[in-house]
DNA sequence: ACATATCATGGTGCA
DNA sequence: CTGCACCATGATATG
């Protein structure tokens, strides 16, 4: 019944053994800036902020005694409970969402204590031979998240103001803690570059271990490996190398961010932002609320305003993306597409209404008009029937003569049960650019349209770089603690962490995160496979 | 009515 | 030319 772990054992079948490789780091999935929204880049410029971390290599290859350490350390961390007040306060300042629910809060503070341990085992002389990690640091580093709750800063190398965390870190409005269980999600993010060692630990430790008594999501880390080594293998490199700057390293990242600090220019044009620009972006900002201002005053709604704008310019725009517009939620050029046409708009409007124009003439006027012709969203639907795409009437006419031929429908919303997303969310920590043979082996594991999987990933895509779209000319590298990078035991690890944290939602059985992510690890999935009719 | 998340579509540039 | 990824945008569901 299961999709995911129907994926993940014909996956495995069918890639037994593949020398795990370390997923490209072009794949991760960075592009560029441009699509940023604007109030995210407008924010980010408000407290922007630098350090000095730079990371160091930590090799970590003798995991097994460190993977034993974790799980215990979780084990009993999930049967303890989770609260300690030393983990308290801090969470609320850091990030910009003012309210926050009080069970995520929790979930959070628990969540640094888990990762506290973690950070002890790590750290602990447990360690030793090639093991050895910079064991001060990496606790230092640890801590000092926990301390400040996750203070973005350190999850993104002191760069990255809130907005810009990974999207396993911001996830939805709800989402926007960063919950260990996140960063340890992350780590499972090959598009966040963690490195994957080939070290393979045995993970039958961990079931035997008491810690898979619950049946969980995390299919077992050869399944895993196999399912990531076999995407590299027939996934080689991005389509577009230029959008995804290769990864270099922390300090170099670093360097850069001295620089943008020290010289507010040099940003901005790492940016992509020259001065004009710039001013441009307080212009956005403040023509976006005037115009919201002005609209409300003068009574339309953004429906309206959006239909107004495809009678006067041929194109118009749903509420949708006027909504956008006015919360910046467009990307630079997107926004400065639009506002002429809204400016103008605007501009007119007012004009009328000085003119002796009533609100209700307005109103009247564009709600008539809205019944008129199609708009360009109708001629898109049916596109493939007409060339005359900018002259409303004969296309209707074409329509109609041509409607027996082949109109194009658009397909109907799909609906993803919890199951599915969440399976495909774990597909897209694994790797975020399937290929055709894996898109439809997932496609049919969950049995979904191959189609519905490969907008499903470019959606997903799309989301990510909104969300997590590094600043132009950084590194496509994770916006997360440097602590975890360069783990070569890593895919072990994140089997543990995994368990832990499916462990702990259950333990917490608190629905309230709501988060996909989080539901993701809470799915009740037997481990038994399953391999029932594939098609 | 609006905000937001998410699925779907079409245009475009590139290898 | 083709396939793919990205992007802007729309539609729709949900809160």
């Amino acid at each position: 019944m299961n999709g995911l772990e129907h994926a993940l054992h014909l996956l495995a079948e069918a890639n037994g053994s593949i020398a795990p490789e370390r997923i490209s780091p072009s794949q991760s999935g960075s592009s560029k800036r441009k699509s940023r929204p604007v109030k995210r880049i407008i924010h980010e410029e408000e407290d922007f902020d630098t350090g000095d971390l730079e990371c160091a290599a930590m090799p970590l290859d003798s995991a097994e005694p460190l993977l034993a350490s974790i799980q215990q350390q979780i084990s009993s961390y999930a049967s303890e409970g989770s609260h300690r007040e030393e983990d308290e306060g801090a969470s609320s300042e850091v990030l910009s969402t003012g309210s926050v629910d009080e069970s995520m809060e929790q979930n959070t503070l628990a969540g640094n204590e888990l990762l506290r341990r973690v950070a002890e085992v790590l750290s602990s002389g447990q360690l030793n031979g090639n093991g050895s990690i910079a064991n001060s640091f990496l606790q230092q580093q640890i801590v000092a998240s926990k301390d400040l709750s996750f203070d973005t800063s350190i999850l993104t190398n002191n760069v990255m103001p809130t907005a810009q965390m990974s999207p396993l870190f911001t996830g939805t409005q709800q989402d926007m803690y960063p919950s260990p269980e996140r960063i340890l999600q992350a780590m499972l993010t090959p598009s966040l570059g963690f490195a994957l060692g080939n070290n393979s630990l045995d993970f039958a430790n961990a079931q035997t271990n008491g810690l898979l008594q619950t049946p969980l999501i995390s299919p077992s880390s050869s399944l895993l490996q196999s399912l990531m080594t076999a995407q590299n293998a027939t996934n080689p490199l991005p389509k577009k190398p230029e959008n995804r700057p290769p990864v270099v390293s922390q300090t170099l990242k670093a360097t850069k961010r001295r620089l943008f600090t020290d010289d507010e220019r040099a940003r901005a044009e790492a940016a992509n932002l020259n001065n004009e620009e710039r001013i441009d972006m307080s212009d956005l900002e403040a023509f976006a609320q005037t115009f919201k201002k002005q609209r409300i005053k003068f009574g339309f709604t953004q429906g309206d305003v959006g239909v107004a704008l495809g009678k006067r310019y041929g194109t118009d725009f749903s509420q949708t993306t006027i909504s956008r517009f006015e919360a910046l939620n467009l990307s630079f050029k997107n926004m400065c597409k639009l506002r002429p046409l809204l400016k103008e708009w605007l501009a007119d409007v007012e004009a009328a209404i000085e003119g002796g124009a009533t609100i209700t003439d307005l109103i009247e006027r564009r709600s008539s008009s809205a019944l008129q012709p199609p708009t360009v969203h109708d001629i898109h639907v049916f596109q493939a029937t007409s060339e005359a795409s900018n002259s409303p009437v004969p296309v209707i006419q074409n329509l109609l003569v041509n409607r027996d031929q082949h109109v194009k429908r658009r397909r109907k919303r799909t609906n993803l049960d919890l199951n599915q997303r969440a399976s495909l969310d774990a597909y897209f920590n694994m790797n975020p650019r399937p290929d055709h043979d894996r898109m439809t082996e997932i496609a049919n594991a969950l049995e979904l349209d191959r189609d519905v999987v490969r907008v499903w990933f470019c959606n997903r895509r799309q989301k990510m770089r909104r969300v997590d779209e590094p600043v132009e000319g950084e590194v496509a590298t994770p916006s997360v603690s440097p602590i975890f990078a360069n783990l070569t035991t890593l895919e072990q690890f994140q089997e543990v962490a995994k368990l832990a944290q499916a462990q702990h939602n259950i333990d917490d059985s608190d629905e309230t995160s709501g988060s996909p992510d989080a539901q993701s690890v809470n799915l009740d999935i037997k481990l038994e496979p399953q391999f029932s009719q594939f098609t």
